[in-house]
DNA sequence: ATGCCATTCAAACGTTTGTTTGATTCTTTC
DNA sequence: GAAAGAATCAAACAAACGTTTGAATGGCAT
């Protein structure tokens, strides 16, 4: 599980920075932000704890850089996708909702489920701590108001309150449910297939697709 | 917004430990509960320090209080609305939805829109901390399976698997959106009127009512 | 008034936390 | 190959944390 085994001997290359990324990522995704402590985190990565200081900052900056780098390319490509829908074509509702919630579902990287990327990302866009939402809110308007204009744009007689609302409650959704994935799984003690996410992605689209089309 | 600013000199009444749950909940609610030590609990509810270890034990044990205290209501009258029900009169979706959301937005009491219950709630619901979740989960599984079970027989062509998600979805669109209701309010800049978790409500049982009949 | 039990109090405890220091080691450049 | 700069290291730092202690204080029954 640890990100790099290799030996590690007499300084490796520069790549200690990554490493701290890659293993804080990993902590935070099953711990939380707080729970984790840098002396777990430099254990883990086979680095000194000053390294963190060193390279970083402080532990605050530590965190904000792993939450920016998953959180920045998520809301980049949103807004890409986004950009390239036709509104003129059929079903640019679907198209919306696809463009909000595929970044965060392809975060899984190598096509096997791993949910690393899933519960940090989950965690960011649910979280109640202020050193994430100070980052996650310095992306979000823009994020918001764009998907907020092309919700009028297919719907032209949704209203722009009830848009902002129901963006809301496609985040919510989709960070629950992602979040909580594992845990479904167990209490429904084996009834259940979804054996991948898949099953999950393609419920949570229907949900939504017929959600936003509510009165 | 002190809870009490009652005299206290010489030993009140058996309160302490009653202040300790209201400022505590408090606290909890608009900022954590890793990030609320004991001492901001003790010096605003001006109680000892020590008090909280007498009457409860520990600090989790006192997490868990306020969170038991709040979640437990919570749920009780969602079962109890749940089960009086009738599956033969029309709209029994529109019924189970309310049963999951009206004991959380009832909680704000009063009338005006006090969000500490809401933000507290909120955080229990969407909480990905342990000390939390293994309340939440000792209750859950119950609540989950008696929804799920009253899906499916409101919608008996929905299968179990779907039944879990939504409900997923719903809570998730639940704690989210009434969590980020007064971010809701700064990034609109005037332009809402949502001048009162009315509109939330009534939005999101619009969309959740929609989104349950999903294929 | 006296003894008893519950509660409150100030003070200290030991741990863990993030951070800093100053020396040491590696890498790069001339 | 020597000087300079970047990176790593063990060690210590002060602060904050949850918790414990033992004395002091309250009400209450006898």
């Amino acid at each position: 599980m640890i990100a790099n085994e290799v030996p590690l001997d007499g300084r490796a290359a520069g790549l200690t920075k990554e490493r701290l990324l890659v293993v804080a990522g990993e902590l935070f995704a099953d711990r939380g932000f707080d729970s984790v402590s840098l002396r777990m985190i430099t254990d883990r990565a086979n680095v000194n704890l000053a390294s963190v200081n060193y390279h970083f900052g402080s532990k605050e900056e530590l965190i904000g850089a792993v939450v920016d780098d998953i959180v920045r390319p998520v809301n980049e490509r949103r807004l890409s996708l986004l950009s390239l829908i036709d509104y003129t074509k059929q079903d640019p509702i679907r198209k919306i909702i696809h463009a909000f919630i595929d970044p965060v579902f392809d975060l899984s990287d190598s096509g096997n489920d791993d949910n690393k990327y899933y519960k940090l990302i989950s965690r960011c866009i649910a979280s109640r701590d202020d050193r994430v939402s100070s980052i996650i809110i310095k992306q979000f308007p823009e994020v918001l108001a764009q998907f907020v204009s092309a919700l009028t744009k297919a719907l032209p007689s949704m209203d722009s309150n009830s848009a902002h609302l129901k963006i809301m409650f496609m985040a919510g959704a989709l960070a629950h449910s992602l979040f909580h994935y594992e845990n479904l799984l167990l209490i429904s003690e084996g009834r259940f297939d979804l054996n991948s996410t898949e099953v999950l992605k393609s419920e949570l689209v229907s949900f939504l697709l017929t959600g936003m089309n509510a009165s």
